[in-house]
DNA sequence: CCATATATATCGTATATCCGATATTTGGAG
DNA sequence: CTCCAAATATCGGATATACGATATATATGG
């Protein structure tokens, strides 16, 4: 079977479909969405989660790689931007009710 | 090494967060659980999927079972509750800016 | 009792995620 | 150019998720 599947299918995928929506964002490099997943999740992913992770969304086409002297700077493809919306909205139906406010803190 | 990791580690653990979400709702059998997913998600987990998640989480001590007629009917222990407290919280500040009115239909 | 339908359970296999370790690349300092 | 540090890349091995197929259990109808 090839990798035709769609980003949202089913529970897999949460790390890919974070990256976009991160990106989304902001254009970063590799060592910044780290950081930004440490303060969010509290917990710093390894290169080895993040590196295999943007290069299966490079080979996908859903993002794009720009060179900055020492660091690449990623940022979503219009077919990412595309791919992030379906899967935002698959998202928010899935977990309708988990957000409340209050849960943040 | 042991399973001793907390449901709220990585971005692995979602179907079992959902799960215990969904129960903390309300009560319900597999097939319940099954129909509820396939509301949000739009497909319908597997009996492979759904029955084997179900078991860890019952192992794990986070829900326990009643038998009623023909079903199993699943609810939350006081564990469970916890750690769904817990990992609402974990999600909530990873997904931060995800959820925005206008995404859930 | 027997047949059926539904619910539950298990198995083999595949993919995504994840880490620690290691390797490679590259810009800047000397 | 050489050395260093940071960023990037790869690898082996582990776990979670997922499906289709198959097996088992049980309430209900005949």
């Amino acid at each position: 079977m090839v990798k035709e599947k769609p980003l949202h299918c089913d529970m897999r995928g949460m790390l890919s479909f974070l990256i976009l929506f991160l990106l989304s964002k902001s254009a970063m490099h590799g060592q910044q969405l780290a950081d930004e997943m440490e303060k969010r999740k509290g917990i710093r992913p390894s290169p080895g989660t993040i590196y295999p992770a943007l290069k299966e969304l490079k080979e996908a086409g859903l993002i794009l790689e720009e060179k900055k002297g020492k660091t690449i700077v990623y940022h979503l493809s219009k077919g990412g931007e595309r791919e992030l919306k379906l899967a935002k909205q698959q998202f928010c139906r899935t977990f309708v009710g988990v957000f409340v406010r209050g849960n943040e803190g």
